[in-house]
DNA sequence: TAGCATTAAATCAGCCAGCG
DNA sequence: CGCTGGCTGATTTAATGCTA
């Protein structure tokens, strides 16, 4: 995959994303390799080894998250049954949607809709906007206030760090912080663009102190001047967002970079929002 | 790409809690 | 006590992944 031709990546890369467009159209609409191969151009033997290279993850993963993300959305929002909500999402019954859903979030369907009805009391203290927003990529400079949070280092590759993401959220439940409000925010140290150097951590700010255990620690995530850019839609786009924020904004803006780590505030979560709808703030750090 | 191994999902049986 | 909704463990079945 690494080798591939750049024309040949990018057709496989539109290819693919027409299947993983129609999964999160309709994540309960059950079909068979052959027919997502199909809309694919793929044979459906090549089709797994080519989704999974380019994806990062598994069909029946996309589908699956697809679905309980849903299914999430739906528990948080609305005070359907939860078996309702499995048949909607596409399972057979609501016993093996229990199951998928503790797999995906750590926690029972009825929890899951316990502490995101609760978690409502609690916000950041929203950044203070210093210069107004650039006219040509709605850049604005803020002065953020240092956050306390609790951190769980991402190991391995970027396309892996959701599951960096379902440790912490984990952690944070078997924490016994069910129930309590949160705030996620992602910690970029060093270039993306380099494999040795970049470090991601997953972290949660809670509104006080609770202890940290196992591989997740508390960090004060230092506050100061930042170009704050706001991203709106999937998470997949992020990466782009925040190389034209350093590739194009940040050269031509006067600004000079600082070694502090870049921050990803996200504003929502998919659970409560689709994929177009996910708000995150990216914050690079400047003097 | 066949064939085997592994993994995930479905199904079934049964438990528990809440309620009339 | 029976009914209902929700959850779980064990087992079966199907899908997926790996290897040659």
């Amino acid at each position: 995959m690494k080798s591939m031709k750049q024309t040949t990546r990018n057709d496989y890369a539109r290819r693919i994303a027409r299947v993983t467009e129609a999964i999160f159209r309709d994540p309960a609409r059950a079909r068979s390799l052959e027919d997502w191969a199909a809309l694919a151009n793929f044979s459906p033997f090549h089709f797994h080894r080519i989704y999974r290279a380019m994806q990062g993850e598994s069909l029946a993963d996309t589908i699956r998250r697809a679905r309980l993300t849903l299914a999430a959305r739906a528990l948080a929002m609305s005070a359907r049954s939860v078996t309702d909500i499995a048949l909607e999402a596409g399972y057979e019954n609501a016993q093996s949607f229990a199951r998928a859903f503790r797999g995906f979030v750590a926690v029972s369907p009825t929890q899951f809709r316990a502490t995101h009805r609760a978690a409502a009391d609690f916000t950041l203290p929203s950044p203070v906007v210093v210069t107004r927003k650039d006219a040509a990529m709605n850049v604005e400079i803020v002065e953020l206030a240092p956050i306390r949070a609790h951190l769980l280092e991402h190991k391995g590759p970027v396309a892996s760090i959701p599951e960096t993401w379902a440790g912490l959220w984990r952690w944070h439940m078997q924490a016994g912080l069910a129930g309590r409000a949160l705030y996620p925010i992602g910690v970029c140290y060093g270039d993306p663009e380099e494999d040795c150097g970049f470090r991601y951590c997953a972290g949660l700010a809670f509104p006080d102190g609770v202890a940290a255990s196992g591989e997740v620690t508390i960090a004060d995530i230092v506050g100061g001047r930042y170009a704050s850019y706001r991203h709106v839609g999937p998470y997949s786009g992020i990466g782009a967002a925040f190389q034209k924020l350093y590739g194009e904004w940040l050269p031509t803006s006067g600004h000079e970079p600082d070694d502090r780590p870049a921050l990803e505030i996200y504003r929502n979560t998919p659970y409560d929002a689709p994929p177009e709808g996910l708000i995150t703030d990216l914050l690079i750090p400047v003097k």
